[in-house]
DNA sequence: CAGGAGAGTGGTTGATCACTCACTCCGGTG
DNA sequence: CACCGGAGTGAGTGATCAACCACTCTCCTG
Protein backbone atom coordinates (compact mmCIF):
# COMPACT_ATOMS: atom_id res chain seq x y z
CA UNK A 1 0.00 0.00 0.00
CA UNK A 2 2.18 2.84 -1.37
CA UNK A 3 -0.64 5.24 -0.87
CA UNK A 4 -1.33 4.57 2.40
CA UNK A 5 2.91 4.70 3.60
CA UNK A 6 2.62 8.18 2.26
CA UNK A 7 -0.64 9.17 3.72
CA UNK A 8 1.24 7.94 7.18
CA UNK A 9 4.35 9.39 6.72
CA UNK A 10 2.97 13.09 5.86
CA UNK A 11 0.65 12.47 8.82
CA UNK A 12 4.00 11.54 11.00
CA UNK A 13 5.35 15.38 9.97
CA UNK A 14 4.80 17.42 13.16
CA UNK A 15 2.50 19.87 11.41
CA UNK A 16 1.42 22.62 14.05
CA UNK A 17 -2.25 23.11 15.19
CA UNK A 18 -3.08 26.55 14.18
CA UNK A 19 -6.16 27.91 15.12
CA UNK A 20 -7.24 30.23 12.35
CA UNK A 21 -10.30 31.19 14.21
CA UNK A 22 -9.93 34.29 17.09
CA UNK A 23 -12.72 32.48 19.24
CA UNK A 24 -11.08 30.63 22.40
CA UNK A 25 -13.87 28.88 24.35
CA UNK A 26 -12.07 28.23 27.07
CA UNK A 27 -9.44 27.62 29.03
CA UNK A 28 -9.32 24.22 29.86
CA UNK A 29 -10.73 23.24 26.36
CA UNK A 30 -8.79 23.69 22.77
CA UNK A 31 -11.58 22.06 21.37
CA UNK A 32 -14.96 23.66 20.43
CA UNK A 33 -18.07 21.71 20.99
CA UNK A 34 -19.94 21.79 17.55
CA UNK A 35 -22.84 23.82 19.00
CA UNK A 36 -20.11 26.29 19.31
CA UNK A 37 -18.78 25.64 15.90
CA UNK A 38 -22.05 25.99 14.57
CA UNK A 39 -22.39 29.09 15.83
CA UNK A 40 -19.44 30.70 14.86
CA UNK A 41 -19.85 29.39 11.34
CA UNK A 42 -23.44 30.87 11.04
CA UNK A 43 -21.87 34.51 12.45
CA UNK A 44 -19.33 34.75 10.09
CA UNK A 45 -21.44 32.49 6.63
CA UNK A 46 -23.44 36.15 7.07
CA UNK A 47 -21.14 37.57 5.36
CA UNK A 48 -19.86 35.05 2.64
CA UNK A 49 -23.33 34.83 1.77
CA UNK A 50 -24.23 38.46 1.72
CA UNK A 51 -21.02 39.26 -1.02
CA UNK A 52 -22.25 36.57 -3.35
CA UNK A 53 -26.00 35.28 -2.65
CA UNK A 54 -26.54 31.73 -2.44
CA UNK A 55 -25.26 30.32 -5.60
CA UNK A 56 -22.15 32.66 -5.74
CA UNK A 57 -21.22 31.67 -2.53
CA UNK A 58 -18.57 28.47 -2.30
CA UNK A 59 -19.23 26.30 0.67
CA UNK A 60 -15.18 26.64 0.65
CA UNK A 61 -15.34 30.31 1.24
CA UNK A 62 -17.79 29.89 4.13
CA UNK A 63 -15.59 27.03 5.69
CA UNK A 64 -12.50 29.05 5.37
CA UNK A 65 -14.50 32.67 6.90
CA UNK A 66 -15.42 29.91 9.77
CA UNK A 67 -11.81 28.86 9.80
CA UNK A 68 -12.45 24.82 9.52
CA UNK A 69 -11.99 22.46 6.98
CA UNK A 70 -14.87 22.37 4.30
CA UNK A 71 -15.24 18.70 5.17
CA UNK A 72 -16.10 19.23 8.87
CA UNK A 73 -18.76 22.29 7.83
CA UNK A 74 -20.87 19.41 6.57
CA UNK A 75 -20.80 17.69 9.50
CA UNK A 76 -22.22 20.40 11.12
CA UNK A 77 -24.70 21.41 8.95
CA UNK A 78 -26.52 18.04 6.44
CA UNK A 79 -26.15 20.51 2.63
CA UNK A 80 -25.37 23.81 1.63
CA UNK A 81 -29.36 24.38 1.50
CA UNK A 82 -29.73 24.26 5.24
CA UNK A 83 -26.73 26.02 6.02
CA UNK A 84 -27.75 28.80 4.06
CA UNK A 85 -31.94 28.49 5.78
CA UNK A 86 -30.26 28.89 9.03
CA UNK A 87 -28.08 32.00 8.05
CA UNK A 88 -31.41 33.51 6.55
CA UNK A 89 -33.79 32.46 10.07
CA UNK A 90 -30.32 34.01 11.77
CA UNK A 91 -30.94 37.33 10.23
CA UNK A 92 -34.36 37.49 10.73
CA UNK A 93 -33.91 37.07 14.52
CA UNK A 94 -31.41 39.61 14.71
CA UNK A 95 -33.71 42.56 12.46
CA UNK A 96 -36.62 41.40 14.85
CA UNK A 97 -34.22 41.76 18.15
CA UNK A 98 -32.96 45.01 16.59
CA UNK A 99 -36.67 46.95 15.72
CA UNK A 100 -38.00 45.24 19.31
CA UNK A 101 -35.21 47.36 21.16
CA UNK A 102 -36.53 50.14 19.38
CA UNK A 103 -40.26 49.04 20.24
CA UNK A 104 -38.72 48.99 23.40
CA UNK A 105 -37.70 52.51 23.70
CA UNK A 106 -41.39 54.19 22.90
CA UNK A 107 -43.28 52.07 24.64
CA UNK A 108 -46.98 53.34 25.52
CA UNK A 109 -46.73 56.17 22.78
CA UNK A 110 -48.59 56.07 19.77
CA UNK A 111 -48.47 53.99 16.71
CA UNK A 112 -47.08 56.15 14.78
CA UNK A 113 -43.94 57.15 16.75
CA UNK A 114 -43.12 53.48 17.36
CA UNK A 115 -43.36 52.67 13.64
CA UNK A 116 -40.64 55.50 13.02
CA UNK A 117 -38.72 54.53 16.16
CA UNK A 118 -38.35 50.78 14.32
CA UNK A 119 -38.20 52.26 10.55
CA UNK A 120 -34.75 54.11 11.85
CA UNK A 121 -33.27 51.64 13.98
CA UNK A 122 -33.85 49.37 10.63
CA UNK A 123 -32.10 52.00 8.41
CA UNK A 124 -29.10 52.40 11.10
CA UNK A 125 -29.15 48.25 11.26
CA UNK A 126 -28.57 47.26 7.63
CA UNK A 127 -25.80 49.37 7.20
CA UNK A 128 -22.95 47.27 7.28
CA UNK A 129 -25.50 46.01 4.40
CA UNK A 130 -24.83 41.74 5.39
CA UNK A 131 -27.99 41.49 7.07
CA UNK A 132 -29.57 43.82 4.10
CA UNK A 133 -27.87 41.44 1.20
CA UNK A 134 -28.77 38.21 2.57
CA UNK A 135 -32.00 39.41 3.22
CA UNK A 136 -32.69 40.27 -0.58
CA UNK A 137 -30.40 37.48 -1.74
CA UNK A 138 -32.44 35.10 0.31
CA UNK A 139 -35.86 36.63 -1.55
CA UNK A 140 -34.05 35.23 -4.57
CA UNK A 141 -33.37 32.06 -3.75
CA UNK A 142 -36.54 31.34 -2.36
CA UNK A 143 -38.16 31.05 -5.30
CA UNK A 144 -36.17 28.15 -6.50
CA UNK A 145 -35.07 26.54 -3.19
CA UNK A 146 -37.78 25.35 -1.00
CA UNK A 147 -35.87 25.43 2.07
CA UNK A 148 -35.40 29.07 1.81
CA UNK A 149 -38.40 29.71 0.32
CA UNK A 150 -39.73 28.43 4.15
CA UNK A 151 -37.38 29.88 6.27
CA UNK A 152 -38.33 33.74 4.38
CA UNK A 153 -42.02 33.34 4.96
CA UNK A 154 -41.74 32.17 7.96
CA UNK A 155 -39.47 34.98 8.87
CA UNK A 156 -41.67 38.08 7.77
CA UNK A 157 -44.52 36.28 9.26
CA UNK A 158 -42.98 36.73 12.51
CA UNK A 159 -41.89 39.99 11.85
CA UNK A 160 -45.41 41.46 10.78
CA UNK A 161 -47.39 40.01 13.18
CA UNK A 162 -44.36 41.59 15.57
CA UNK A 163 -44.78 44.94 14.58
CA UNK A 164 -48.44 45.10 14.13
CA UNK A 165 -48.45 43.86 17.84
CA UNK A 166 -45.86 46.19 19.29
CA UNK A 167 -47.03 49.11 16.90
CA UNK A 168 -51.00 48.80 17.35
CA UNK A 169 -50.53 50.78 13.63
CA UNK A 170 -53.41 50.28 11.83
CA UNK A 171 -53.19 47.19 8.14
CA UNK A 172 -52.45 50.41 6.10
CA UNK A 173 -49.47 51.78 8.35
CA UNK A 174 -47.84 48.23 8.99
CA UNK A 175 -48.23 47.90 5.04
CA UNK A 176 -46.74 51.22 5.15
CA UNK A 177 -44.25 50.33 7.21
CA UNK A 178 -42.67 46.91 5.35
CA UNK A 179 -43.29 49.06 1.91
CA UNK A 180 -40.85 51.86 3.26
CA UNK A 181 -38.58 49.17 4.03
CA UNK A 182 -38.20 47.55 0.81
CA UNK A 183 -37.33 50.45 -0.58
CA UNK A 184 -34.57 50.94 1.68
CA UNK A 185 -33.05 47.50 0.91
CA UNK A 186 -33.56 48.82 -3.24
CA UNK A 187 -32.06 52.34 -2.26
CA UNK A 188 -28.79 50.73 -0.29
CA UNK A 189 -28.27 47.64 -2.70
CA UNK A 190 -27.88 50.64 -5.64
CA UNK A 191 -25.31 52.18 -3.55
CA UNK A 192 -27.92 55.01 -4.21
CA UNK A 193 -27.70 56.91 -0.65
CA UNK A 194 -24.36 57.76 -2.38
CA UNK A 195 -25.03 59.55 -5.61
CA UNK A 196 -25.59 62.83 -5.88
CA UNK A 197 -28.51 62.32 -8.72
CA UNK A 198 -32.27 63.90 -8.34
CA UNK A 199 -33.60 60.08 -9.18
CA UNK A 200 -31.65 58.82 -6.11
CA UNK A 201 -32.20 61.98 -3.77
CA UNK A 202 -35.63 61.36 -4.60
CA UNK A 203 -35.94 57.34 -3.92
CA UNK A 204 -33.55 57.94 -0.46
CA UNK A 205 -35.64 60.77 0.58
CA UNK A 206 -35.67 60.67 4.65
CA UNK A 207 -35.08 57.04 4.77
CA UNK A 208 -32.20 57.43 7.36
CA UNK A 209 -32.99 59.95 10.32
CA UNK B 1 -6.73 10.19 -37.77
CA UNK B 2 -9.56 8.20 -36.54
CA UNK B 3 -11.00 10.80 -35.17
CA UNK B 4 -11.39 12.94 -37.90
CA UNK B 5 -12.79 9.98 -39.78
CA UNK B 6 -15.29 9.49 -36.78
CA UNK B 7 -16.60 13.00 -37.28
CA UNK B 8 -16.50 12.86 -41.02
CA UNK B 9 -18.85 10.06 -40.94
CA UNK B 10 -21.16 11.46 -38.25
CA UNK B 11 -21.44 14.53 -40.29
CA UNK B 12 -22.07 12.50 -43.60
CA UNK B 13 -25.43 11.27 -41.85
CA UNK B 14 -28.11 13.29 -42.70
CA UNK B 15 -29.15 15.35 -39.64
CA UNK B 16 -32.77 17.35 -40.83
CA UNK B 17 -32.03 21.02 -39.28
CA UNK B 18 -34.72 21.54 -36.76
CA UNK B 19 -35.45 24.65 -35.48
CA UNK B 20 -35.81 24.86 -32.02
CA UNK B 21 -37.27 28.19 -32.05
CA UNK B 22 -40.46 29.29 -33.06
CA UNK B 23 -38.95 32.64 -34.92
CA UNK B 24 -38.72 31.83 -38.85
CA UNK B 25 -37.07 34.95 -40.36
CA UNK B 26 -37.70 35.04 -43.79
CA UNK B 27 -38.89 32.83 -45.90
CA UNK B 28 -36.27 33.24 -48.33
CA UNK B 29 -33.74 32.50 -45.68
CA UNK B 30 -33.02 29.95 -43.12
CA UNK B 31 -29.77 31.09 -41.18
CA UNK B 32 -31.16 34.10 -39.02
CA UNK B 33 -28.92 37.32 -38.55
CA UNK B 34 -26.57 37.98 -35.58
CA UNK B 35 -28.99 40.47 -34.86
CA UNK B 36 -32.57 38.96 -35.06
CA UNK B 37 -30.54 35.60 -33.11
CA UNK B 38 -29.49 37.95 -30.17
CA UNK B 39 -32.94 39.44 -29.84
CA UNK B 40 -34.32 35.63 -29.62
CA UNK B 41 -31.40 34.80 -27.10
CA UNK B 42 -32.52 37.88 -24.93
CA UNK B 43 -36.01 36.99 -24.61
CA UNK B 44 -35.59 34.05 -24.23
CA UNK B 45 -32.83 34.36 -21.76
CA UNK B 46 -35.44 36.40 -19.55
CA UNK B 47 -37.38 32.78 -18.85
CA UNK B 48 -33.80 31.64 -17.59
CA UNK B 49 -32.06 33.96 -15.61
CA UNK B 50 -35.56 34.89 -13.50
CA UNK B 51 -36.02 31.20 -12.28
CA UNK B 52 -32.38 30.89 -10.82
CA UNK B 53 -30.07 34.26 -10.88
CA UNK B 54 -27.00 35.27 -12.59
CA UNK B 55 -25.13 32.89 -10.63
CA UNK B 56 -27.52 30.19 -10.91
CA UNK B 57 -27.86 30.14 -14.16
CA UNK B 58 -25.67 28.34 -16.58
CA UNK B 59 -24.46 29.46 -20.13
CA UNK B 60 -25.60 26.44 -21.27
CA UNK B 61 -29.23 26.60 -20.40
CA UNK B 62 -29.40 30.26 -21.48
CA UNK B 63 -28.63 28.24 -24.87
CA UNK B 64 -30.88 25.71 -25.28
CA UNK B 65 -33.42 27.90 -24.46
CA UNK B 66 -32.51 30.01 -27.51
CA UNK B 67 -32.41 26.77 -29.67
CA UNK B 68 -28.80 27.50 -30.12
CA UNK B 69 -25.44 26.01 -29.12
CA UNK B 70 -23.29 27.53 -25.89
CA UNK B 71 -20.78 28.11 -28.57
CA UNK B 72 -22.36 30.48 -30.51
CA UNK B 73 -23.69 32.41 -27.28
CA UNK B 74 -20.68 33.57 -26.57
CA UNK B 75 -20.52 34.77 -30.76
CA UNK B 76 -23.20 36.80 -29.99
CA UNK B 77 -22.11 37.97 -26.21
CA UNK B 78 -18.97 38.50 -25.19
CA UNK B 79 -19.66 37.33 -21.83
CA UNK B 80 -21.89 36.00 -19.02
CA UNK B 81 -22.23 39.23 -17.57
CA UNK B 82 -22.60 41.04 -20.61
CA UNK B 83 -25.39 38.95 -21.53
CA UNK B 84 -27.21 39.19 -17.88
CA UNK B 85 -26.84 43.24 -17.99
CA UNK B 86 -28.07 43.29 -21.60
CA UNK B 87 -31.48 41.03 -20.00
CA UNK B 88 -31.07 43.68 -17.35
CA UNK B 89 -31.39 46.75 -19.70
CA UNK B 90 -34.51 44.60 -22.05
CA UNK B 91 -36.53 43.99 -18.94
CA UNK B 92 -36.06 47.83 -17.80
CA UNK B 93 -37.43 48.77 -21.04
CA UNK B 94 -40.43 46.31 -20.59
CA UNK B 95 -41.36 48.32 -17.64
CA UNK B 96 -40.68 51.58 -18.81
CA UNK B 97 -42.86 51.06 -22.00
CA UNK B 98 -45.65 48.99 -19.76
CA UNK B 99 -46.24 52.07 -17.51
CA UNK B 100 -45.82 54.57 -20.28
CA UNK B 101 -48.95 53.05 -22.08
CA UNK B 102 -50.51 53.32 -18.48
CA UNK B 103 -49.27 57.10 -18.29
CA UNK B 104 -50.72 57.68 -21.78
CA UNK B 105 -54.13 56.38 -20.84
CA UNK B 106 -54.58 59.14 -17.98
CA UNK B 107 -52.67 61.96 -19.56
CA UNK B 108 -53.62 65.32 -18.02
CA UNK B 109 -55.30 64.10 -15.22
CA UNK B 110 -54.30 64.66 -12.02
CA UNK B 111 -51.16 62.94 -10.47
CA UNK B 112 -52.91 61.15 -8.02
CA UNK B 113 -54.73 59.17 -11.65
CA UNK B 114 -51.39 58.69 -13.01
CA UNK B 115 -49.08 57.40 -10.69
CA UNK B 116 -52.30 54.97 -9.42
CA UNK B 117 -52.44 53.88 -13.39
CA UNK B 118 -49.00 53.10 -13.67
CA UNK B 119 -48.71 50.78 -10.21
CA UNK B 120 -51.39 48.89 -11.40
CA UNK B 121 -49.84 48.70 -14.60
CA UNK B 122 -46.89 47.34 -12.96
CA UNK B 123 -48.84 45.18 -10.29
CA UNK B 124 -50.43 43.67 -13.89
CA UNK B 125 -46.77 43.62 -15.72
CA UNK B 126 -44.94 41.23 -12.69
CA UNK B 127 -48.14 38.15 -12.86
CA UNK B 128 -45.34 36.26 -15.23
CA UNK B 129 -42.94 36.86 -12.21
CA UNK B 130 -40.16 36.53 -15.20
CA UNK B 131 -39.64 40.70 -15.26
CA UNK B 132 -40.17 40.76 -11.75
CA UNK B 133 -37.71 37.87 -10.86
CA UNK B 134 -34.54 39.54 -13.07
CA UNK B 135 -35.48 42.58 -11.46
CA UNK B 136 -34.83 41.56 -7.85
CA UNK B 137 -32.23 39.36 -9.04
CA UNK B 138 -30.44 42.29 -10.52
CA UNK B 139 -30.72 43.75 -7.58
CA UNK B 140 -28.22 41.39 -5.53
CA UNK B 141 -26.46 41.08 -8.76
CA UNK B 142 -25.37 44.50 -8.85
CA UNK B 143 -23.37 44.40 -5.33
CA UNK B 144 -20.92 41.76 -6.71
CA UNK B 145 -20.63 42.22 -10.55
CA UNK B 146 -19.91 45.68 -11.89
CA UNK B 147 -21.59 45.93 -15.20
CA UNK B 148 -25.09 44.74 -13.67
CA UNK B 149 -24.57 47.21 -11.22
CA UNK B 150 -24.47 50.01 -13.79
CA UNK B 151 -27.38 48.80 -15.81
CA UNK B 152 -29.49 48.65 -12.62
CA UNK B 153 -28.49 52.02 -11.38
CA UNK B 154 -29.25 53.50 -15.21
CA UNK B 155 -32.46 51.42 -15.58
CA UNK B 156 -33.98 53.09 -12.43
CA UNK B 157 -32.63 56.41 -13.04
CA UNK B 158 -34.37 56.67 -16.10
CA UNK B 159 -37.57 54.87 -14.37
CA UNK B 160 -37.47 57.66 -11.86
CA UNK B 161 -36.99 60.53 -14.03
CA UNK B 162 -39.58 59.37 -16.64
CA UNK B 163 -42.23 58.59 -13.59
CA UNK B 164 -41.22 62.06 -11.82
CA UNK B 165 -41.92 63.49 -15.08
CA UNK B 166 -44.83 61.77 -16.73
CA UNK B 167 -46.76 61.99 -13.39
CA UNK B 168 -46.31 65.55 -12.14
CA UNK B 169 -46.15 63.97 -9.03
CA UNK B 170 -44.03 65.05 -5.62
CA UNK B 171 -41.40 63.80 -4.87
CA UNK B 172 -43.11 61.93 -1.91
CA UNK B 173 -45.37 60.94 -4.06
CA UNK B 174 -42.71 59.58 -6.81
CA UNK B 175 -40.84 58.23 -3.58
CA UNK B 176 -44.39 56.45 -2.42
CA UNK B 177 -44.90 55.02 -5.75
CA UNK B 178 -41.44 52.87 -5.85
CA UNK B 179 -41.77 51.67 -2.34
CA UNK B 180 -45.27 50.39 -3.20
CA UNK B 181 -43.43 49.08 -6.45
CA UNK B 182 -40.79 46.99 -3.95
CA UNK B 183 -43.46 45.97 -1.82
CA UNK B 184 -45.03 44.73 -5.00
CA UNK B 185 -41.73 42.78 -6.04
CA UNK B 186 -41.21 41.11 -2.40
CA UNK B 187 -44.81 39.87 -2.12
CA UNK B 188 -45.15 37.97 -5.52
CA UNK B 189 -42.03 36.32 -4.63
CA UNK B 190 -42.75 35.06 -1.21
CA UNK B 191 -45.87 33.86 -2.92
CA UNK B 192 -48.19 35.74 0.09
CA UNK B 193 -50.76 36.85 -2.66
CA UNK B 194 -51.69 33.06 -2.57
CA UNK B 195 -51.37 32.52 1.21
CA UNK B 196 -54.24 32.90 3.34
CA UNK B 197 -52.28 34.31 6.51
CA UNK B 198 -52.84 37.91 8.05
CA UNK B 199 -49.70 38.42 7.68
CA UNK B 200 -49.43 38.17 3.93
CA UNK B 201 -52.86 40.03 3.28
CA UNK B 202 -51.78 42.53 5.33
CA UNK B 203 -48.85 43.35 3.10
CA UNK B 204 -50.60 42.18 0.18
CA UNK B 205 -53.43 44.46 0.34
CA UNK B 206 -54.76 46.41 -2.41
CA UNK B 207 -51.51 46.29 -4.48
CA UNK B 208 -53.20 44.72 -7.65
CA UNK B 209 -56.67 46.34 -8.44
C1' DC C 1 -20.08 28.59 -60.47
C1' DA C 2 -16.09 29.99 -57.51
C1' DG C 3 -15.14 31.71 -53.31
C1' DG C 4 -15.49 34.43 -49.25
C1' DA C 5 -18.07 36.17 -45.27
C1' DG C 6 -20.76 35.02 -41.81
C1' DA C 7 -23.86 31.47 -39.24
C1' DG C 8 -23.49 27.77 -36.36
C1' DT C 9 -21.49 23.55 -33.83
C1' DG C 10 -18.73 19.57 -31.50
C1' DG C 11 -15.46 18.90 -28.47
C1' DT C 12 -12.40 20.30 -25.15
C1' DT C 13 -10.00 22.73 -21.26
C1' DG C 14 -8.73 23.99 -16.69
C1' DA C 15 -10.98 25.48 -12.87
C1' DT C 16 -14.24 24.85 -9.47
C1' DC C 17 -18.30 22.96 -7.50
C1' DA C 18 -20.92 20.28 -3.52
C1' DC C 19 -20.14 16.54 -1.16
C1' DT C 20 -17.65 12.16 0.84
C1' DC C 21 -14.42 9.08 3.04
C1' DA C 22 -10.84 7.36 5.59
C1' DC C 23 -8.24 8.94 8.75
C1' DT C 24 -5.83 11.47 13.01
C1' DC C 25 -5.97 13.84 17.18
C1' DC C 26 -7.74 15.34 21.75
C1' DG C 27 -10.10 15.02 26.14
C1' DG C 28 -12.46 12.65 29.40
C1' DT C 29 -13.86 8.19 31.89
C1' DG C 30 -13.35 3.51 34.12
C1' DC D 1 -3.13 3.67 31.42
C1' DA D 2 -6.40 1.75 28.04
C1' DC D 3 -9.78 3.10 25.24
C1' DC D 4 -13.71 5.37 23.27
C1' DG D 5 -16.38 9.09 21.37
C1' DG D 6 -16.33 13.36 19.34
C1' DA D 7 -13.60 17.20 16.99
C1' DG D 8 -11.32 18.05 13.01
C1' DT D 9 -8.90 17.30 8.47
C1' DG D 10 -6.38 15.95 3.71
C1' DA D 11 -7.33 14.19 -0.27
C1' DG D 12 -10.10 13.11 -3.12
C1' DT D 13 -15.01 12.10 -6.22
C1' DG D 14 -17.78 12.90 -10.39
C1' DA D 15 -20.20 16.57 -12.20
C1' DT D 16 -20.42 20.93 -14.11
C1' DC D 17 -18.91 25.48 -15.12
C1' DA D 18 -17.51 29.54 -18.42
C1' DA D 19 -14.91 30.12 -22.15
C1' DC D 20 -12.44 28.76 -26.35
C1' DC D 21 -10.99 26.73 -30.76
C1' DA D 22 -11.04 24.38 -34.93
C1' DC D 23 -14.15 23.27 -37.87
C1' DT D 24 -18.44 22.79 -41.19
C1' DC D 25 -22.28 24.61 -43.48
C1' DT D 26 -25.12 28.23 -45.79
C1' DC D 27 -25.85 32.03 -48.44
C1' DC D 28 -24.78 35.86 -51.29
C1' DT D 29 -22.01 38.25 -54.74
C1' DG D 30 -19.12 38.85 -58.84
Amino acid sequence: MPLSELHIAVRLLPIPRVWLTTHMPSPTRTLSTAEERREDVLSTAIGAFASRGYFGTTTVDVAKRAGISQAYLYRLFPDKESLFAAVVERSFERIRDSISKAAASTEGTSPEVVLSSMASAYAMLIRDQDLLLVQIHAQCAAVSVPEVRRAVRSGYARLVEYVRSVSGGSEEQVQQFFARGALCNLVVTMGAEDLDTPWATTLAAGLRH
